[in-house]
DNA sequence: GCTCAGGCTCTTTTT
DNA sequence: GAGCCTGAGC
């Protein structure tokens, strides 16, 4: 233990003064003026906006101050992001209680991240000691749907009469099962009801997945905390960790799954030192198998019960906002008690804006950004959420129109687009020369080279003592052979020595071609290839550059002028689920009409409705003092296999009914004639039957 | 035996 | 738009 930090002035009472007394409560929890003293778990509720991040920052600083080591303190977020802020702010804290100089720097926190990242360094760590090669390779999902793929290749279950569940699917429902520790029948039966018949083809299919996973030394994301708990079945090996670990503190626990519960069950038995944080009204991630009864139920869970501290005021919004967000979530079928409330008056109540389409949503958002930037307000202080990434395209496009910048975050990544993927498994193939995956994907992309022959290569190179001398022995297609050499010299020098970062460049040279040939749009593609290059050269080596790739990979993309700098100025997208745990003076909601919101996917059991509603809760609670919720009353539906493009008539959210709609101002046009909507009287689009049947 | 073009289906949210 | 399967054509 730090003598330095022990004998530091007792000076807490500067730097925790602002604390209401709940927070106090909860920063000071187990501790006294001589240090650490009780060790009893304690559950935060913390409502939207109540300062949760601020009060679990104060308790990390807090317990250090107290004498706790920084290295046995364990801080479980939902992101990277969310880890790095909780480490800045309790260094800030520390910094003051601490009374350190401009130039001492506080401890730094090594022990927090997400539960996937800290569970994949214990791994590397303990590897050797539960039979595991500690040089072992991430999967990304990708990466892991195409092993997947290959397996249901593999047993024949493609050429079924019956069509056999897509490689992605497969992915699901087994990483649902293992996340939910559920068994397969019941996933099958809960969430995927369609795939059931095929359930003994899905589980031969899954153990020839985990099989061809063990045999090639690869670990997914799921295995990562899969590992960690079964690490921990061992009373030892627990008992170790869990000494190792002093105090254990865990960000939205509401949207914790099982797996993640039984780690920290192991971890921590009898809750000496555990601190668990969230907001079951939060809970938005059950799709990933997170369980809001882990938070419901955790105080029983121990004897004696876990102390409860409900943070319940709010610094973040104004009344009016605070009102109308209260009034959506007190809808909620099944919830914790609880109200939040604000001294924040303001006169602006949230608008509830009609427009006609979402061409004219795009134009009044981008009118009223550019408005309230006149007025002062800049542009990283202003956000657009939206449920699914796909909703902001007209507005991207508006915005790029009239030279806006902005950023988005969520959606698909720009890592899992085809062409990144291609690149990227170039480098994955010389990092690993014997993995299977990457080289079948990255060889096809020859011209003349299909699935047989890229079997071919890769059961040639496998089991090779030299991989390149496999490579140069290799007699490719006839068809392929000019192209193969190309490839073949540029594999063999990635494998001979690496040049970091010049490699990378290397690699999209030699793609450059195979682009052009491939994809209509290869310009646009070449500039993401660049962005990559530009990303690379912030890590040290290719091997650093993959794995930390997987684990936390850049989480916005923007549009070809690339993401811009950080002093510049730029307007945030966002999807509601990326937007959590931020904030915004002014938030603008797209698309607030049955089918996106809740999402027409999501209709089917009452819990995902029951989610979707909280969905919309979370995004209007980011809104610190200005909130718009848009309702397009029609728009267009492209790529409708069965009946082309067309225009769909759409309703405000159901989560929006009279007695919510009275704590907001309404806008839009005066009257919207029907005659405005002239080929909306019979749309014959499934879409449109589901919204129907939903109200029955 | 192998590749590739064409047609069909499905399309959320993320570590 | 991309994944996936089928079947024509080499």
């Amino acid at each position: 233990m730090s003598s330095a930090l022990a004998d530091a002035p007792p000076r807490a009472a500067d730097v925790f003064a602002d604390l209401n007394p709940e927070q106090r409560s909860a920063v000071e929890h187990g501790l006294d003026e001589h240090g650490v003293r009780g060790q009893s778990p304690l559950l935060v509720i913390a409502g939207a906006g109540s300062g949760k991040t601020k009060t679990l920052a104060a308790r990390v600083a807090r317990l250090i101050q107290s004498g706790a080591d920084p290295q046995r303190l364990l801080l479980l977020t939902f992101s990277r992001r969310a880890a790095g802020e909780m480490e800045r702010r309790a260094g800030r804290m520390l910094h003051r209680a601490l009374g350190l100089r401009a130039t001492q720097a506080p401890p730094r926190l090594p022990w927090s991240g997400t539960f996937h990242g800290v569970g994949a360094r214990l791994l590397r760590e303990y590897a050797p000691r539960i039979g595991l090669a500690p040089n072992f390779t991430l999967l990304d999902r990708a990466d892991a749907e195409d092993l997947m793929g290959l397996q249901r290749q593999a047993l024949g279950l493609a050429e079924t009469a019956e069509r056999f569940p897509l490689k992605a699917t497969c992915l699901s429902i087994y990483s649902r099962a293992i996340n939910g520790e559920s068994r397969l029948d019941q996933v099958l039966q809960e969430h995927f009801p369609w795939c059931f018949p095929v359930h003994d083809e899905l589980k031969r299919l899954f153990k020839a997945y985990v099989e061809e996973k063990q045999r090639q030394q690869l670990l997914d994301y799921d295995d990562l905390l899969l590992y960690w708990a079964e690490l921990m079945s061992d009373d030892r090996l627990a008992a170790e960790l869990g000494d190792r670990f002093q105090h254990v503190l865990v960000d939205e626990y509401q949207d914790t799954n099982r797996l993640q519960a039984t780690i920290l069950r192991r971890l921590k038995p009898s809750g000496g030192g555990l601190t668990v944080v969230g907001d079951d009204a939060q809970a938005i991630y059950s799709f990933r198998a997170a369980e809001v009864r882990n938070i419901l139920e955790f105080p029983a869970q121990f004897d004696p019960p876990a102390r409860v501290v409900a943070l319940e005021r709010n610094y973040r919004s104004t009344q009016p906002i605070l009102e109308a967000s209260n009034a959506v979530i007190a809808m909620a079928r099944e919830r914790h008690e609880k109200r939040l409330w604000t001294d924040r008056a303001s006169s602006e109540r949230p608008q509830l804006v009609t427009v006609e389409d979402e061409a004219r949503q795009a134009q009044w958002v981008a009118d009223k950004v550019l408005e309230r930037r006149e007025q002062g307000l800049r542009l990283k202080r202003q956000a657009v959420l939206f449920r699914t990434s796909s909703h902001a395209a007209p507005l991207e496009l508006e915005l790029t129109r009239r030279n806006i910048p902005f950023v988005k975050f969520g959606g698909l990544k720009f890592l899992e687009s085809t062409h990144v993927k291609d690149v990227l498994s170039v480098l994955r193939w010389a990092e690993n020369p014997r993995g299977r995956l990457a080289g079948f994907r990255v060889s096809q992309l020859l011209p003349g080279f299909g699935p047989a022959s890229a079997r071919r290569l890769i059961d040639a190179m496998a089991p090779a003592a030299d991989p390149v001398q496999a490579l140069r022995a290799f007699e490719p297609p006839r068809a392929a052979a000019a192209s193969w050499t190309a490839l073949r010299d540029l594999l063999a020098s990635l494998i001979g020595d690496a040049q970091w970062p010049m490699d990378l460049e290397s690699v999209v040279e030699w793609y450059a071609p195979h682009l052009e040939r491939l994809h209509d749009d290869a310009p646009v593609r070449l500039a993401d290839l660049e962005q990559v290059v530009r990303i690379a050269q912030g890590f040290g080596s290719r091997e650093r550059f993959l794995t930390e790739l997987t684990l936390d990979p850049p989480e916005a993309s923007s549009d070809e002028s690339g993401i811009p700098l950080k002093d510049e100025d730029y307007l945030i997208l966002s999807t509601i689920h990326s937007a959590k745990g931020q904030e915004w003076n002014a938030v603008y909601l797209l698309n607030c009409v049955d089918g996106c919101m809740p999402s027409d996917l999501s209709t089917g059991a009452q819990a995902q409705i029951e989610e979707e509603r909280r969905l919309l809760y979370v995004a209007m609670t980011r809104a610190k003092e200005h909130l718009a919720v848009m309702v397009p009353q029609r728009f267009y539906v492209t790529q409708q296999a069965r009946h082309g493009d067309r225009h769909l008539h759409a309703s405000v959210s159901r989560f929006l009914p009279g007695k919510v709609v009275r704590h907001f101002d309404k806008l839009g046009p005066a009257n919207q004639t029907q005659a405005a909507l002239p080929e909306l009287a019979r749309p014959a689009m499934d879409v449109a039957a589901r919204l129907r049947k939903a109200w029955d």
